[in-house]
DNA sequence: CCACAAATGCAAACTAGTTATCATTCTTGT
DNA sequence: ACAAGAATGATAACTAGTTTGCATTTGTGG
């Protein structure tokens, strides 16, 4: 979510257009594609794989805003802002990225004035993305954020879909230990909703998932 | 910081001229500004006052996302992405407000192209600001949230100012209960940082204060 | 100035989640 | 097929924060 968007709303065309300009770069599993720090001289568009976004405190832990795959864009918010990376970026797989730099957004700008706004659009709503994650944070218990975690994860996919993370991944992204993960999924299993596997979960009971948050 | 932005980043002379040409509200003490589904047809600009930005729960819960004062702004962001309001505004104090719409922020952009811009820019800021806040809430103690709040809060007044909040509010915008908040509060009381009173709190040592988030 | 409401302080029982440790299972490369 | 590494499971001691209930202090309006 801290960059599921923006070019997935684009029109086909100036989508197609946007991303033959950009330059194709792959990333092996684990190697780092920006640092907090860095220069946003670019965003990235993920073409196949998939991509970790979070902090690395200084202790080692690791605060994960979000993990991301084909068809997201991230980077967009410090390259838009004109400030330095303040997240950083790891690939989660093999992965194939499109760099799209100053110049290619330029000249897609140039090609629909609309873009802008669509800009604003996406960019307000990851706002608002945000502020639910720190409303259910602070408000559900950890199997009901874990359910809002792998719905999201699965997007639009039917029952049955397997998920490729591991459990350490969950809990850096729910925000708690391996051991409570693990706990939590338990419960979840025990409920017949989802099914642990070895660094993947199968969905089994979306709606049941989704009924755990709002009931 | 759900809306400190936007208004102050603008050229003085602008700024004066976008603000003349929104209307005066005045709002009681505890009235709603808006409300979570409203249809957002404007933000707003705090002349005076002081706005608790925050959701409503279904079980009664408050989480603040911020609490702002004189010279911030709010409601941009539904405005912006045209989406119905997300979260509910309320005045924390008799409160006068300058509401701009579409004409008024239109008449903004075209006498000024780099307003865009800006606004793109300090809405990338804000993204990052609740990055900021999701990873304070995970990795810091309830004391040193406490801190950040409170630093926030005061903005860059000298030791010694005088902070009107109550442990209530504080609490609901860390995200604890008021009696942790309470305890952390006497924490920080003890360690002469700051000086708590009846619905107000008065800063000691700001420089403390941050070492505590740091250190 | 007195009564009532709002805000704070305090204590005890409870709960969710953490850390630490170790055993087990699964996968992969050789 | 086997060793090594990665991921999961499980248990126990511990800790931070919650909830509940009540007492005390402070401010305010009639």
């Amino acid at each position: 979510m801290a960059g599921t968007g923006f070019v997935k709303a684009l029109p086909e065309r100036i989508r197609r257009d946007l991303l033959a300009r950009g330059q194709l770069r792959g990333f092996a599993k684990g190697q780092i594609i920006q640092q907090r720090g860095d220069v946003a001289k670019e965003f990235w568009y993920i073409e196949s794989g998939s991509v970790q976004v979070g902090r690395y405190g200084i202790d080692g832990r690791l605060t994960l805003f979000a993990l991301i795959g084909a068809g997201d864009t991230f980077g967009e918010l410090a390259f838009m802002g004109e400030f330095p990376r303040t997240v950083d970026a790891i690939a989660g797989s093999d992965s194939r990225l499109i760099r799209i730099g100053q110049s290619e957004l330029q000249s897609l700008m140039d090609s629909d004035p609309a873009v802008i706004g669509l800009l604003l659009k996406t960019m307000a709503l990851t706002v608002q993305e945000v502020f639910d994650l720190i409303e259910s944070s602070r408000s559900l218990s950890v199997p009901q954020r874990l359910a809002v975690a792998l719905l999201q994860l699965c997007g639009d996919q039917q029952d049955g879909a397997e998920i490729f993370v591991t459990q350490q991944e969950l809990a850096d992204l729910v925000g708690v230990s391996r051991i409570s993960l693990g706990k939590a999924l338990t419960k979840l299993h025990a409920a017949a909703m989802v099914e642990p596997g070895y660094g993947a979960v199968t969905i089994r009971d979306r709606t049941g998932l989704r009924d755990m948050v709002s009931a």
